[in-house]
RNA sequence: GGUGCCAUAGCUCAGUCGGUAGAGCAAAGGACUGAAAAUCCUUGUGUCCCUGGUUCGAUUCCAGGUGGCACCA
């Protein structure tokens, strides 16, 4: 059976060195599963790989769209399967790392199939929720959708939002596509998990970001700042910066804004593995452990 | 050196007409099925600067001390 080597964890665990690592001892590609990385020219912000670690490993899903393009979690699903198939014709194994856990679940996993939401109703819902706030769209929810309505965290607009509009784009409610099932699929899937102290992981996101500054974020984030609306724009080491340029921050409380969340992001991260209990851990805080011929001892022995 | 003001949560501060205390921020924990580095929820944190006095009882009033700030020398 074909195999997916996951690489997850927290932010600045140090997954990209370990993974390229990896690939080049399997000699196979990687697919990244990271929201932001795989836009174009948010590098420096997203920490994505540069051009000399590109040039050594074949990899996916890096700055591959443009920041305008809509792109979702069940879109990655389907062109990462897509993906694979074709993958799988050259490769045995193939390696996917990185730390958007609701994209590396929706291939592991899978996401209930919903049809496409037209933009201007989405829009239309969110101006709603902005003149009048939470009420109206929750009423509708409550009329359309009882069922999802009592399980939807009710002072989250995001989710009420989209089960609104599937509701009235389909005229079925929301809850009547969410079947609850984990997809099979036809490849074997092996999550490893990365960790370090927690103390240490901070003080490595606080020194990534002091890098990051370095090499140039402030020149980066400020390209993208007249499209700072845009939801790839919304995103650590830009948004904090976009008040920065705004005149509503200094730079450097920018900068310690960045830092804090990161480290909210690295937490948050965190308690999302705690949902899965089919990830071996590393460490790798201690040296003294090759992790990875590690690794490759456990895909030898399955 | 003198006078005045201040000292309460990790930080900024509120408050207790005397019955051992809260807000914001930070922090920690959590949720998560087509925006997810997004969005949302929950929870504390204390020698109320020290010593003594008054009092049934002092973080609160009084005195002294220590530290900080301001003004005057």
């Amino acid at each position: 059976m074909k195999k997916l080597l996951v690489i997850l964890g927290p932010t600045g665990v140090g997954k990209t060195k370990l993974s390229i690592e990896l690939a080049t001892q399997l000699n196979c590609p990687i697919i990244s599963a990271d929201s932001r990385q795989v836009y174009k020219g948010m590098t420096i912000g997203t920490d994505a790989p540069n051009t000399e670690q590109l040039q050594k490993v074949k990899h996916h899903f890096v700055g591959e769209l443009s920041v305008e393009d809509y792109f979702s979690a069940s879109q990655y699903e389907d062109e990462v399967i897509a993906l694979l198939e074709k993958l799988y014709v050259k490769h045995n194994i193939v390696v996917m790392s990185g730390g958007s856990m609701l994209y590396i679940d929706a291939v592991c996993n899978g996401i209930d199939y919903v049809p496409d939401i037209d933009k201007s109703l989405r829009k239309n819902l969110m101006e709603l929720y902005e003149l009048e706030g939470i009420d109206p769209i929750r009423m509708q929810l409550k009329l359309r959708d009882p069922m999802f309505y009592n399980q939807v965290d009710l002072k989250n607009h995001k989710r009420i939002i989209h089960a609104l509009e599937v509701c009235i784009m389909t005229g079925q409610p929301y809850s009547s596509y969410r079947t609850n099932t984990v997809k099979e699929r036809p490849f074997e899937i092996i999550k490893i998990g990365l960790t370090r102290p927690r103390e240490e992981l901070y003080q490595r996101i606080n020194e990534r970001v002091d890098q990051m500054i370095e090499r140039g974020l402030v020149e980066e984030a400020k390209k993208f700042h007249s499209l700072k609306h845009l939801n790839s724009l919304n995103t650590v080491g830009y948004k904090e910066l976009f008040k920065y340029f705004d005149g509503e921050w200094t730079l450097e409380f920018a900068i310690d804004k960045i830092k804090q969340h990161s480290r909210n992001y690295a937490r948050k991260q965190l308690s999302w593995f705690n949902r899965s209990d089919d990830i071996h851990w590393f460490d790798l805080s201690d040296e003294s452990v090759n992790v990875k011929e590690k690794i490759l001892e456990e895909l030898n022995n399955k």
